[in-house]
DNA sequence: GTCATAATGTTATTTTATAACATTTCCGCT
DNA sequence: AGCGGAAATGTTATAAAATAACATTATGAC
């Protein structure tokens, strides 16, 4: 198995998680100290949110969070925080379920596929992988400017 | 360019739309009978008024055009055709839009891709296409049960 | 025909997302 | 520092999408 295998392995596997949090908020600070966009305090807490969990969260439980620590914020609060970190590759959204993730693979901005396991929900992102349909497209003149590719299943450690 | 790729083409060319509404309908009937399930009356509406449309249509649209003939329609009857028409492959969801499209492969069993058009909102439907993300997922020793791949972009005819 | 099941109809509600507008914060500029 | 416009956030209300729960009707096996 490739080195690339081994990493789009790491969703469904043990890891150190509070180390990867860390590392991909850091990143994303320094990804938008780049493009000169601002990653508000608000913008913020919504990626922390979305790091802290292993599974793709639907933006009302992101506010519920939010609101756990403090009341009274608003759905629209939520979204935009969502659309920004979206616009800026740092969360993806989970089109068959309504929810959203934050990206591991920040800065590539080649398009996301996921593996998203039916029983534990964790879902694995994999990088940089080919999709025919998109040459096929090219080859009828279509031009393709955002791909979904979700891929429902059972992770490993579920089939048992 | 090869026939499964001109026949790809199709669903964003002219062509005599009530021959395949009417192709597809009897594909239908088939299908349901030899499986012995029932494509009732409210079940073949809904997916007429689908057939009937060159873009996918939300839940409520179709809602609207069955109000249209008669009156009081409620969500669920809709949600209920949509569910079997989806579970026996002669509808699709198009998850990143909320919407639903009839399948005009009904029959193979693959997983369908699709080709979105953000000006014109017309669908092609793709047939048969490898996804190497499924491989991929194999090697991980995910057991890939569905597969959403929607491609979003300009058709060549809106390209212009 | 009777009965169990499947399908449909009905009412109410939940979940997801956005419109519209008010207020605050940020940042370049003088 | 202070002004002014733009960006971000806050607020209120509502729209859009989907489902839960239960009542009624149709269907097909016996």
């Amino acid at each position: 198995m490739t080195d690339s295998r081994k990493d789009n392995a790491l969703a469904f596997t043990r890891h150190d998680h509070a180390d990867c949090q860390q590392h991909l908020l850091q990143t994303a600070q320094q990804l938008c100290a780049k493009r000169s966009v601002r990653l508000t305090p608000r913008r913020l807490q919504v990626l922390e949110i979305l790091l802290r969990s292993h599974q793709p969260m639907g933006a009302y439980e992101v506010l519920q969070a939010m609101n756990d620590i403090e009341h009274n914020i608003a759905p629209p609060i939520v979204y935009r925080a969502l659309d920004f970190l979206q616009q800026q590759g740092l969360v993806h959204r989970i089109e068959s379920q309504n929810a959203f993730i934050a990206c591991i693979h920040p800065g590539h901005h080649t398009t996301a596929q996921f593996l998203i396991c039916a029983k534990c929900h964790r879902v694995a992102e994999l990088d940089d992988q080919q999709l025919p349909a998109m040459q096929l497209a090219q080859d009828l003149g279509f031009k393709a400017e955002h791909a979904v590719v979700e891929i429902n299943g059972l992770c490993a450690a579920c089939r048992e």
